[in-house]
DNA sequence: TTATTTTACGCAAACGATTTCGTATGTCTA
DNA sequence: TAGACATACGAAATCGTTTGCGTAAAATAA
């Protein structure tokens, strides 16, 4: 399983040099200059002569020149990276989330560090912690679908750290926010399925603990009781846990499915959800859309080739991410106070497929 | 799509204070020492009574008293950082790889910064000095499909900057690797088809540059040579971009299936590859497997609920993140040269699904 | 009692960069 | 020619932490 082979071509003793780069008093040195005029050269100023400027700026370019950041960074009391935290990266809306939110974030200079919490209340607090200790500027966060407590976020917060919220976001005012349309697209969602010719719809929601869950799950019951005033509660699932371990949403597929009335068609409220009840179908041979119909929202490029190819509610991950991460930085840039805060409401994109045409 | 509320129950003017923590300069003042015996005290040196120490700590625990990292890094030329450069994170393989990273990141205290390529050599030669001027201590790679040249990491490599790369790895010596059993997959691949009664079998591979195709492509050829000696030769593809157009899959496809002999069943070499040509067939109402057999390799768990299931070739992605960030911050912190470099293998795991068994 | 050692701490340099302040020249004006 | 002012640079502080060295006071030894 491991194979070792005799270095070859390599230096043999190269890891006794570390990797340095040239700094600014190497420069001045090699010059005969103090660093203040290195400095002030290489930062274009006007009280360094023209003739001086060139040579150190020449120098620099020669040998391959960067300023240390992390001296920077003690010096500025920055250091232009910021925080992530989700609950997995592993996940379609949360990976496209990032590459938003790293495009921004490179644009203006920024690195990112992630941290996962894994649907876990002790791990986001620690993810919080990790992050601060590690003394970037600012934090996005998505709370896992454990966290009904956001003291650890606003504490944080309150001590002024820039932190902005998104998807799963966080319960109190005075922070900024980016969200999807969750009520309406739920609500569209469950108006699509009426439409088909659906009569009993069920929902299987994520954590009743989040936003997004409340707001999807009324969506879902406004649109329920705009066609079908007879709503049952049971009809409603809750995935408390996150279902990372598909068993969660595989319990409450059994619930729905052997009561009395079974429902005829189901909303399925995240990625994870949507394609494990699509799996438990498959397992019991439960056909889709003839026995039961479905809709969900998913983030995955693959939905389009399942059998049947699955109709879903497409959340804006990127767009989110870059606004999240425009946000933040906006906040971390501030000079001034902020007085307003903004949450952005994003549509989500509903894709009709054979999910839920009955044939 | 934005709406703005005033804040409420948030202090209005928090953002003048800035995020800060306490120092060893306001432990030392605030009791009266200096910073050198508020350090030593932290690090329970012996040169301080029991008693300054017990005043030290308890003011530095109820004050929540953090080491500012940064100062630390300036001070150890050593940022506790490691940078990871992949093509993509939304991609089930890498996003898989870069938790199994992270674990051990996490672990031995490390935090990881993320780059991607997104399949473009110019965007990989600039994540690798985006990593290098954040001052990680150490790079993971896999590098992109539009990577020939190695310059640009032996060069850093050279430097004393160290590197570990893993799945799509460099093509010199004197450095740790990790891979999958690339050849191991792909001949058992083959086999398991021509075991299955396929006659005509075609390859879609990733980028010719790239030693993980050499490598499949070998065991592919391997087992179709022991078995059919008569192989032809265009019966192979390859996917020179990434494949992250689907236009550029679909015309290998429609290559491949416009030959006069038709392939029967299909070797496909990456995640992206692989879904895209099922998608091909049910755009093209190709069936699987009974029209052309497929197996895979791919990380996707959703491949079991694909129609037919899909058989595939999973990697060790969590696996192989782990081994090559233990390689990595194992280099980091030796402190003696390293001369023996490690190709580290690990095996894949073949599931036999509906998609190469004919009915 | 004096010399020596130990104890317990402080001073200051160092890491790399920026920036405030000070100043030795040179140039211009009166 | 003396005073004023610009020009072009250097010294030193600063950010937070560690650490080598120096040292006063206390403890021990002779």
């Amino acid at each position: 399983m491991s194979m070792k082979n005799m270095l070859t071509s390599h230096d043999s003793n190269f890891k006794y040099m570390r990797f340095e780069s040239i700094t600014i008093k190497d420069i001045a040195k090699a010059l005969g200059l103090s660093t203040s005029t290195v400095s002030r050269s290489l930062s274009d100023s006007y009280e360094i002569s023209l003739e001086t400027k060139q040579k150190v700026i020449n120098y620099a370019k020669e040998n391959n020149y960067r300023p240390n950041p992390i001296a920077l960074s003690l010096k500025d009391k920055r250091s232009r990276s910021i925080g992530i935290v989700v609950s997995e990266i592993a996940n379609s809306f949360l990976s496209q989330s990032i590459n938003g939110i790293e495009s921004i974030a490179n644009e203006k200079g920024y690195s990112v560090i992630i941290a996962q919490s894994k649907e876990d209340f002790e791990r986001e607090i620690s993810s919080m912690e990790f992050l601060a200790s590690k003394s970037v500027d600012g934090i996005l966060i998505s709370v896992s679908s454990r966290t009904s407590n956001f003291d650890h976020i606003k504490k944080l917060y309150d001590r002024g750290m820039p932190i902005v919220s998104f998807d799963c976001v966080v319960d109190f005012e005075g922070i900024h926010k980016v969200i999807q349309d969750n009520y309406k697209a739920a609500y569209d969602g469950t108006v699509h399925l009426i439409n088909k010719g659906f009569k009993k719809i069920a929902c299987i929601a994520s954590s009743s603990f989040l936003s997004i869950t409340t707001e999807r799950v009324k969506g879902y019951i406004d649109a329920l009781k705009k066609y079908e005033p007879l709503l049952k509660i049971s009809d409603i699932a809750y995935i408390d846990h996150g279902g990372l371990k598909a068993e969660e949403i595989f319990d409450a597929m059994d619930k729905l499915m052997n009561q009395k009335e079974k429902p005829d068609a189901i909303l399925t409220c995240s990625d994870r959800i949507t394609t494990n009840v699509m799996r438990y179908c498959k397992q019991n041979k439960i056909g889709i859309p003839n026995q039961l119909g479905l809709i969900g929202f998913s983030n995955l490029d693959l939905t389009d080739i399942l059998t049947p190819s699955l109709s879903i509610i497409r959340q804006p991950a990127y767009e989110m991410g870059r606004k999240a991460a425009e946000l933040l930085i906006k906040m971390i840039e501030s000079k001034r106070a902020i007085t307003e805060f903004e949450t952005m409401v994003i549509p989500c994109l509903l894709l009709e497929r054979e999910s839920c045409t009955k044939y």
